[in-house]
RNA sequence: GCUCGCAUAGCUCAGGUGGUAGAGCACUUCAUUGGUAAUGAAGAGGUCCCCGGUUCGACUCCGGGUGUGAGCACCA
């Protein structure tokens, strides 16, 4: 007798060996058809998995997260079979899930087109009608290197050889196709019902751009062709939030082709940068940093003794003067060293926190470029904290809470954290290298926050953790970052005097809050669909007239909110209201204050907010009022805390 | 940097088998002074990204650049 455990604690029995499938039709023939894969035990297993003792068994289908899993990667199969049913030569390597979708990357003697893209999507229908049944199988590895080699699948045969272990290996066949692959998959081809393959895109065979490249084609599956459609539009709004689109439309910066990858700021832009700017300026200050300012063009040798030369010479601009070669500084760090070195430094100078907004350049290579996110000029709110072994830990945690409430106050409060370790090519003794780590690690478990570890991506030299935030496509854009560093101080000459009088040298913590200006703007314009909270809003109220009656009475109120510091115009156009509403609405200013007889004669302002809400009319200090709370909210939420700063 | 695509008015975009081009919005002028998302009329506006080649003739075809988009690689 076995006995199978249900989610919902009820039990069946069976007097045999029973498959996946078999339960699911004890349970329901409806649940039999919608059954995508099993979960025996919390593992994921095909339906015609056969459960032999006593266990807890689920069902997965569609409206599983799992089950959704399952029908992406057996999508990717599907589309592996109808390209190599119209492309023979095409060779199939790998075809993971990914976020929302799957891809497939082939070897092919040519690119594939949007039109090979529709033949490819509509072959797939026709193996959905054909309703193939995929078969689970296992081969050895031998035998299956065999088989792939026969089927000239050259990729496949590379890739059994790179598995670790001699274990068998687990085969799926659907039809004509089989694919080495862990599995599961659905029980057959006719379970899709809503799939797209959405592009098509060039990408090196194991991810090494010294290797060939590959096609890779991006598709995305979903459970319904409801929840396709709802994806459909949420990438449509995604793009009308493109931060690019957006500064365009508002007017806040533009690039050009002669500066490609360096942004020309409007004033629209600008104001947003200073105001945000100005903000970080008293969040530093009060954080006991000292703000500096070091040269843009620095005499080569410096950045050869850095370090930085050796690892970097090809993103760096340089300038020859006068038979000297200088390289616009790429980073700020070598620079803050000169400022400390000058002088002699004692241990009770710890920790020295030296500020500095930055401006560098790298000659970032031109397809990584993508409007602000990625640029090859950009302010950093730099920071170097110069402090002994013993200070890392509360500096590390220091800077994490201003890191926090600064994001707080821009209204982020998901951050996602990563601590990248070691990098294969780096400076200094690996026992440094245990210290540096371990004292990041410390800082992340301090804080209760979940964070992922990716080793060897750390900077050359040292570990760093990487605060990033997510951009309107999903994109990850970090921002923040604190690194440990214990080697360039030393090569760049810096040391103090400590205790006992001996020379000793200053651990270096290199960090920035935002990053920079620029991705960060692009992050926010992105997060906010361009309507910046009344704080960073360039415009924050317009005044409109009705008629040219009201005007003088409309200079005025513009010029009171002025000296009262708010950032405002007015709009005297000989043009209806409901025209200048349309385009100050657009142009997503905060607050519009229309302007009438009613009003000049009562000493009011009509307030109506960009979404539309008409606050109705108010004097004019109860709109300085309602503007000056809405302004020292920040970016926080309306019932959120206070910024704990 | 790599693969593929794209580049036409200030913006968003049409267009043509090779005979130098159009719309909407914006802009300028005139009329209109209108109460919460587009008042009407007229006008002006283009080296069709750049450099070569083919051709009687190139915005269009070919080659090479530059910029840009998606993805990959890179990211101090």
């Amino acid at each position: 007798m076995l006995q199978i455990t249900l989610p919902d604690g009820s039990k069946r029995e069976f007097s045999s060996p029973v498959s996946i499938i078999e339960i699911a039709e004890s349970i329901g023939p409806g649940l039999a058809k919608a059954a995508l894969a099993g979960r025996v035990n919390g593992t994921l297993v095909d339906t015609s998995h056969t459960v032999d003792a006593d266990t807890e068994v689920a069902i997965v289908t569609e409206r599983d997260d799992d089950g959704i899993e399952v029908l992406r990667h057996s999508c990717a199969h599907l589309m592996a079979q109808a390209v190599q049913r119209l492309f023979p030569k095409a060779q199939v390597t790998i075809g993971p899930v990914i976020e929302d979708g799957f891809f497939y990357d082939f070897a092919f003697e040519r690119a594939f087109t949007p039109e090979d893209l529709s033949a490819i999507e509509s072959t797939m229908n026709a193996i959905v009608k054909e309703d193939l049944q995929v078969e689970r199988s296992v081969l050895a590895r031998d035998a299956a290197i065999a088989m792939f080699k026969g089927m000239g699948e050259d990729y496949k045969v590379e890739i059994i050889k790179s598995i670790p272990g001699d274990e068998d290996l687990s085969f799926y066949r659907q039809g004509e196709f089989i694919d080495l692959c862990r599995g599961p998959h659905v029980p057959s081809t006719g379970k899709f019902k809503a799939f797209k393959l959405t592009s098509v895109a060039g990408a090196y065979w194991r991810g090494d751009s010294a290797n060939e490249m590959l096609q890779r084609i991006h598709g995305t599956a979903w459970g319904s062709k409801q929840d396709l459609k709802l994806y459909l539009q949420r990438l449509e709004e995604a793009e009308k939030r493109d931060h690019r689109k957006l500064g365009k439309q508002l007017g806040l910066f533009h690039f050009q082709e002669e500066a490609p990858g360096m942004p020309f700021w409007h004033p629209k832009g600008w104001t947003i940068y200073q105001v945000i700017q100005g903000y970080m300026k008293q969040v530093q200050q009060a954080s006991n940093y000292q703000e500096i300012n070091t040269p843009q063009l620095v005499d080569y040798s410096l950045w050869e003794k850095s370090g930085h030369a050796a690892k970097f010479a090809e993103e760096m601009f340089s300038v020859e003067s006068d038979n000297r070669m200088y390289a616009i500084k790429p980073m700020n760090c070598p620079c803050h060293i000169q400022v400390f070195n000058q002088g002699l430094k004692s241990y009770r100078d710890l920790p020295l926190r030296l500020a500095e907004f930055g401006a560098c350049h790298r000659y970032e290579p031109s397809g990584s470029m993508h409007g602000l996110m990625r640029v090859r000029s950009f302010v950093q709110d730099d920071g170097h904290i110069f402090c002994t072994e013993d200070q890392i830990q509360s500096e590390v945690a220091d800077f994490m809470k201003l890191l926090f409430a600064v994001y707080h106050d821009f209204g982020f409060d998901e951050v996602m954290l990563r601590l990248s370790t070691r990098p294969e090519k780096r400076v200094g003794a690996d026992e440094l290298w245990d210290v540096a780590e371990q004292s990041l690690k410390d800082a992340l478990n301090a804080t209760a926050l979940p964070w992922e570890l990716v080793p060897g991506e750390g900077a050359f030299y040292g570990p760093k953790i990487e605060y990033s935030l997510k951009d309107c496509m999903g994109r990850v854009q970090q921002c923040g970052t604190i690194q440990v560093d214990f080697f360039t101080p030393g090569r760049l000459g810096a040391y103090y005097i400590a205790e006992d009088s001996s020379r000793q040298t200053p651990v270096m913590l290199h960090r920035a809050v935002l990053g920079s200006f620029e991705r960060f703007i692009g992050v926010l314009i992105e997060q906010y669909a361009g309507a910046m909270p009344a704080w960073l809003s360039p415009q924050q109220a317009m005044i409109l007239n009705i008629t040219d009656r009201q005007s003088e009475y409309c200079q005025k109120l513009e010029e009171s909110l002025k000296n009262k510091g708010f950032r405002a115009s007015s709009d005297l156009r000989n043009e209806k209201i409901g025209f200048k509403i349309r385009e100050h609405t657009l142009q997503k200013i905060p607050y519009l204050l229309v302007v009438g007889d009613k009003e000049v004669e009562s000493g009011t302002v009509a307030v109506r907010k960009r979404g539309g809400e008409d606050l109705g009319t108010m004097t004019f200090d109860d709109f300085c009022n309602h503007l000056s709370q809405d302004v020292a909210r920040f970016g926080r939420s309306e019932n959120s805390p206070g910024a704990s700063h």
